[in-house]
DNA sequence: ACGTATATCCCCCAAAACAGGGATACACCA
DNA sequence: TGGTGTATCCCTGTTTTGGGGGATATACGT
């Protein structure tokens, strides 16, 4: 925690560039590597010797911030990114992690959890605010009380069929009747009000049924 | 971050119990507020009024993880649980988020970073090991760079198709033949090697593709 | 100008799923 | 003991999908 940790701000709003250089400033621990207001100025001006952490709008105008990732980590390996944004959409967020980002900061952030999350990703550990983190994991937030249980063997024949298994193969696969297995499917589909078997899987993955 | 924060730990292996005290007691901060060895014990014995953050055990004897930061949840919404497991298993780590968790430890966390994961909760922030949260993103691991590329007609289509509808509502709602949407689905089951329309759903949403 | 990709439409036929019943056996709990 | 839930199996249909083709038009880049 004694290190300075070089930050370098990559944003089109010249004011968000501002607002967080003067917040690392009031704060100890960090110096302020540089900044970029596009894409491919970050990647000219990065210096890998001299960056620890980058901050990277998601929005740029020539570039996404996924993508500007990809080509920091590519380089240079060693220097984490953070994504910064204004919205919580969840693919913006998951192709942000894909791309080998260190997290993903809301521009509302307060600057405490900013100065957490910089620290953590220059530790090499993963950012995340509490309701970005609630998205990801539940994409369309279901009332989990609100979910329908499921008897084991629907369970069983659930994932089956989420692997693409016929109601033949799943009953050659558990010794029962293929009229069973189609039993167990319609009471699925009913218990979950599914019109049918693709609607159904699309449920069970959002609520980690799967 | 000049607080005190007060721990409270969970576990049924005092060895573990044992080596997270010490590791706490040796950084500075951190004030062990008790600990438990069951679930039970640990409601009977947490002291709403001076405990901050619980670590908490996945596999306890009596009860899950899950349960137990449930029911501190709701007896004491202010305490920040953090889940403690050797397993990264996906359905382990979104139920804990679920339950109102703050994060999610791996029980080989290094020193530092269990410090800054309990200072993340206590600030009610979340905290995730980086490949705890590369699990989460994308269940199933696929190498991004080896999916297929959809046109924007078949992302189209597949949308649909995840939301229960038939080749003949899809046609309706896009103003084209049956035939046609019915070339697209089987273009995407090629696509994507998919045995039927359930594989290629669960395939789609393991991939963010929905 | 030529190939490639996309989107569109068509055919036939088999396989699977969906809709709507009904029935039996077993366990578990009140 | 009687009800409830689960798991099992069966029937008669219709609808939808899946497998294997082929065809046309448009756009886009080389």
């Amino acid at each position: 925690m004694s290190d300075t940790i070089r930050v370098f701000i990559v944003d089109d709003h010249p004011v968000v560039v501002e607002g967080i250089k003067s917040l690392l400033q009031s704060a100890t621990g960090f110096f302020i590597a540089g900044y970029a207001h596009t894409g491919a100025e970050a990647l000219e001006t990065i210096s890998p010797a001299s960056t620890d952490v980058v901050l990277a709008d998601i929005n740029l105008p020539d570039m996404t911030g996924m993508d500007l990732c990809k080509k920091i980590k590519s380089t240079a390996p060693q220097i984490c990114v953070l994504g910064l944004s204004n919205f919580k959409e969840r693919s913006y967020i998951t192709r942000m992690v894909d791309s080998g980002a260190s997290g993903y900061l809301l521009k509302n952030t307060p600057p405490r959890q900013l100065e957490m999350a910089i620290r953590m990703a220059y530790e090499g550990q993963m950012y995340m605010a509490q309701e970005v983190m609630q998205m990801i994991v539940r994409p369309d937030a279901t009332d989990p009380a609100a979910l329908p249980r499921m008897t084991s063997r629907e369970k069983e024949v659930l994932h089956l069929i989420a692997e693409g298994m016929t109601n033949g193969e799943i009953s050659e696969k558990l010794f029962i009747s293929p009229l069973t297995v189609d039993s167990h499917r319609k009471n699925l589909l009913t218990k979950f009000s599914a019109r049918n078997t693709a609607a159904l899987v699309k449920f069970a993955m959002c609520n980690n049924l799967i």
